[in-house]
DNA sequence: GAGAATTGTAACACGTAACGTGTCAGGGTG
DNA sequence: CACCCTGACACGTTACGTGTTACAATTCTC
């Protein structure tokens, strides 16, 4: 079950959304309420989902802000994971 | 199926892993590798869960790092939709 | 009761992230 | 050519996670 390569939102969110309505960067911001440049560095994966950013999506595109926030979750995961080895941890329980 | 009142992460994370193992703070938090306040914030829900602290905590106690993101994540929703009025946004697709 | 351990928290510093405004260069189109 | 869209950058603000240090309050132990 593990997601490997989880893709950005970013990417997920221009492909699913704003191509398939025809929609520039620069409309989409302002349907979102949010500067063009906050939403290119999300489309571009400079910057990630926050939750008052996934709630603005959830309402423009009709979807769950919770849907987005899990994208951003397996993605911040997945990079996190890759440090597991480097963290210098005891087991305090059953693993 | 919506959390309307989801628990801080730090409130279950004292009670169903320090407490049960009669762990301290100071004990934990070194187990963990972060400084005694880190984790003491974290327990008086004061931060959340990063990335990085849920494979900590996912070592210790042999839970799955995704479980206490995903905790984050409701927690930080709840939040976040309260403003969802708030919020000015344009519906771009069909809700 | 006295001393030690534990805990919460405030202050300060640092790095990172989200967000805004402004600007600029390149590409497409009327 | 002129205009719009886009990506990229600089700068500033705000917020957060983390560390260190320090202090006060509580609790445990002798």
């Amino acid at each position: 079950m593990k997601m490997h390569n989880p893709p950005h939102p970013g990417e997920v969110l221009r492909e699913l959304c704003l191509q398939p309505l025809g929609l520039t960067v620069t409309e989409a911001a302002k349907a979102l309420g949010v500067s063009r440049k906050t939403l290119s560095s999300i489309l571009n994966c400079r910057a990630g989902i926050s939750p008052e950013m996934a709630v603005r999506l959830s309402i423009a595109f009709g979807t769950t802000a919770e849907s987005w926030l899990s994208q951003q979750l397996h993605y911040d995961l997945a990079k996190a994971e890759g440090k597991r080895r480097t963290l210098r941890v005891k087991k305090l329980a059953a693993a």
